[in-house]
DNA sequence: GGATTTATGTCTGCCAGCCGACATTCTCTA
DNA sequence: TAGAGAATGTCGGCTGGCAGACATAAATCC
């Protein structure tokens, strides 16, 4: 579980992460819009500034499921770089963001004369693949409490501020959304949150999850 | 769906590849081995001359995940080269296998001075991503007979010889394996495949395989 | 070539969680 | 600030497929 991404760029020098930045155009995407979709033809790799995207995948008969999303200093869109293939995955924006787009042949270019941002981007790559191999093993081997436990749980650890006991979650998601990441439905998800909050282990105020005692959660792992 | 792996390393020169080769030494596993496991340092990457490697997850409980199998030609622990990181997954010899194990710093600096092969390796990456995005979205929104379905049309499609209208498949795979792959157990995976049987969509011959009509399997899709 | 392990085939009860349906409440927008 | 639209809360019936349990068949190993 929960190998974090090294999300920010923060491993390359400011120099380097400006000049490639300068390879590419600025632009804002509005809340609900898509940066990309499957089946089109990947020619931009891109930098989030501000905002959040989310990264998912669509089946044919319409079921959603939601790979991870991307905060402020990630860079997305990079499986169809090397080959300029079409995109598996859809990117929308979930507040109003910020994005640089870089073409991929610059993209390529750039890479060739600076190994240590392939490395980085290796490095994105393998760790991503990565929790998509926790996420299957969890979709197989856990049911939907213990998995909507987790998710929470590494939520939690990934993107929460702590504030004595209580772990704030600052991002807005709907139940939908909530049962999207664990491949449940809207409704299952509903009910298992509203007993947590009975429970006092959660509240949410304003789509924003409040982790209130992360002990009483992770108890809910051991006995299932 | 089917987005199929650069797998072999034809697009590399056959002197890039010997020079590559020649960081590492061979080695022999036999059938059931393990080349490494979840938990260990990530410190070789590897080289499949000969037989058949299982790259899978463990869930804690025990429940098995297979993500994929690399075949002669390919290439695999690539995830935590970077880094050095532990193993998230296990490999496992299928047959015999004849390996060359690479030392990650040296492959590292490798990448550095032939970044051609830099790419190769993050288009395997990102491959390997579209892969586990596509098992993903099978598992959630599939019913376990389309994914047995789904599961046999892209084995066939990626690893199947043809021979006039029946599709021979030469991977020795047992139901437990088949049902590791598309996450269901034993016993449903085995009632499904008789069915199929029963219908003359396949045949079996000592676990491989026979697709007997493409076509039929292809019409189980439409109508569920 | 016989014994032991490993894989296959089949049946049954049971229950997690899906699905539809609806009321209610929240949250934006105009 | 009203009104539309979206999100949440809740119920109950239905069922796919899991979990045992066991018999048989097929490999594999001395």
């Amino acid at each position: 579980m929960g190998s974090i991404e090294p999300s920010c760029f923060s491993q390359l020098d400011k120099q380097e992460l400006d000049i490639l930045l300068s390879l590419g155009t600025s632009s804002r995407y509005p809340k609900g819009t898509f940066i990309f979709s499957p089946g089109e033809a990947g020619q931009h790799v891109f930098f989030l500034h501000k905002g959040r995207i989310k990264i998912s995948n669509l089946s044919p008969a319409g079921h959603e499921v939601i790979l991870w999303f991307c905060f402020s200093c990630e860079m997305f869109g990079l499986s169809e770089i090397t080959r300029g293939n079409d995109r598996a995955v859809s990117a929308q924006a979930c507040e109003d963001s910020e994005v640089t787009s870089i073409p991929r042949e610059l993209f390529n270019t750039f890479l060739i004369h600076h190994p240590k941002v392939a490395f980085l981007i290796m490095q994105i790559l393998s760790c991503r693949m990565r929790v998509l191999g926790d996420m299957l093993v969890n979709l197989v081997s856990d049911n939907v409490n213990t998995r909507l436990v987790k998710l929470i749980l590494r939520l939690g650890a990934q993107y929460g501020t702590r504030e004595g006991k209580v772990i704030h979650l600052d991002i807005h998601l709907t139940h939908q959304e909530i049962a999207d990441m664990i491949g449940t439905t809207r409704q299952t998800a509903t009910t298992l949150l509203g007993q947590f909050k009975r429970q006092g282990i959660l509240s949410i105020d304003n789509r924003r999850i409040l982790i209130e005692s992360e002990e009483l959660l992770h108890g809910l792992l051991k006995t299932p």
